[in-house]
DNA sequence: TTGCCAAGTGGCGGGGTCCTCCGTATCGTA
DNA sequence: TACGATACGGAGGACCCCGCCACTTGGCAA
């Protein structure tokens, strides 16, 4: 029997991902499955068998922005900064949810079937939080994940907007500020 | 020629918005109109002729939920405390959109079409937060706007948690609050 | 009251997607 | 080379959206 995987099995796979990959950056997340398959000249159960739901692709796609975040993230791990720091890494993400449609529903759902995307960004921006927190430059009781959800949140319900980034951006400013005049000075 | 619109058409227009209702509250937001037009015992073509798109028929199914918020709007205007006034709408606001599932997804669309549904709420709480930016309660520079977005953003990404209504709670007071630690002892 | 006609209705068909099943081609091994 | 497991892809059913069109019905006018 084979070790893992037949060869063609791995190519198709691959195959499949990229041209998931273009379709999505050019049609959005919603591109149906079908199109997906008919683009890469394989069978629609060829797409289904290799990613048994939309998320599941969706999932796939976006992983590697995923790890493109990560690693910005143990980068932003040594700034002297350590608020200056995750709020950097926070608007990173709100940029790349913001501009690549889909990826905020990705996370969305994370809590239902965990997404590998969600949890690995959550164990990278980790340190990150836990640092800032021991500077007592942030909320103590903040964890990761709330601000996943904040951020993906923003991401969703500007997905609509004319400038869907600037805006997501802005927003952020505003959660990581508060709604309380600014009294201490203290700003983003 | 008829005044407005035949008896029937009316009779059929409140048919179908009432079985929608039901059906929204019974099976979520992403019903099928058809689905709706075989439970109102009406072809879909009539559905489809009330309300040209699903999120025309969400909207109108969400109108009159929209409507008791801005009561409670009008309500909380005379309250003394402007800065809890403004908070406590808000708060109702979140579990309004978090519980009635597809009413955040309606809420979002409103800068593309213009939904009935945001700009009444707009409207109405307006007030609100002009009366707590004039006690300097809050910053100077919000928008009803920006805060709706924040909350439909919250209630979005919390549609899937086990609790949403909780956990949006949660992350509204997170995001009134901001991130940075409770220096000088304001909390939500 | 009766007749007319536009407003309103409902069903049909085309186009598309999702999803499953199953015969078949292909890969890897003996 | 031959065999068996693995993977493929197309067919087909169910569903949905959407536009079209012949038919019915409601309301005004004679």
């Amino acid at each position: 029997m084979p070790a893992q995987q037949r060869a063609d099995a791995r190519r198709n796979h691959a195959l499949i991902l990229a041209v998931a990959e273009a379709e999505v950056a050019a049609h959005g997340a919603d591109t149906s499955l079908e199109q997906v398959a008919r683009a890469a000249g394989v069978g629609s159960a060829t797409v289904r068998r290799h990613f048994p739901s939309r998320r599941a692709l969706l999932d796939a796609v976006f992983q590697e922005r995923a790890e493109a975040l990560c690693a910005r993230a143990r980068a932003l791990a040594d700034t002297p900064d350590s608020r200056a720091a995750l709020l950097t890494w926070l608007s990173d993400v709100t940029a790349y949810a913001a501009s690549a449609r889909g990826m905020a529903t990705t996370l969305t759902y994370d809590e239902a079937h965990v997404s590998l995307c969600s949890t690995k960004l959550s164990d990278a921006a980790d340190p990150l939080l836990r640092r800032a927190a021991r500077d007592g430059a942030i909320a103590p009781d903040l964890t990761i994940a709330d601000l996943l959800t904040l951020v993906t949140g923003i991401a969703l319900a500007t997905e609509h907007h004319r400038d869907p980034a600037a805006e997501a951006d802005r927003l952020l400013a505003l959660t990581v500020a508060g709604i309380s005049p600014p009294a201490s000075g203290r700003a983003g």
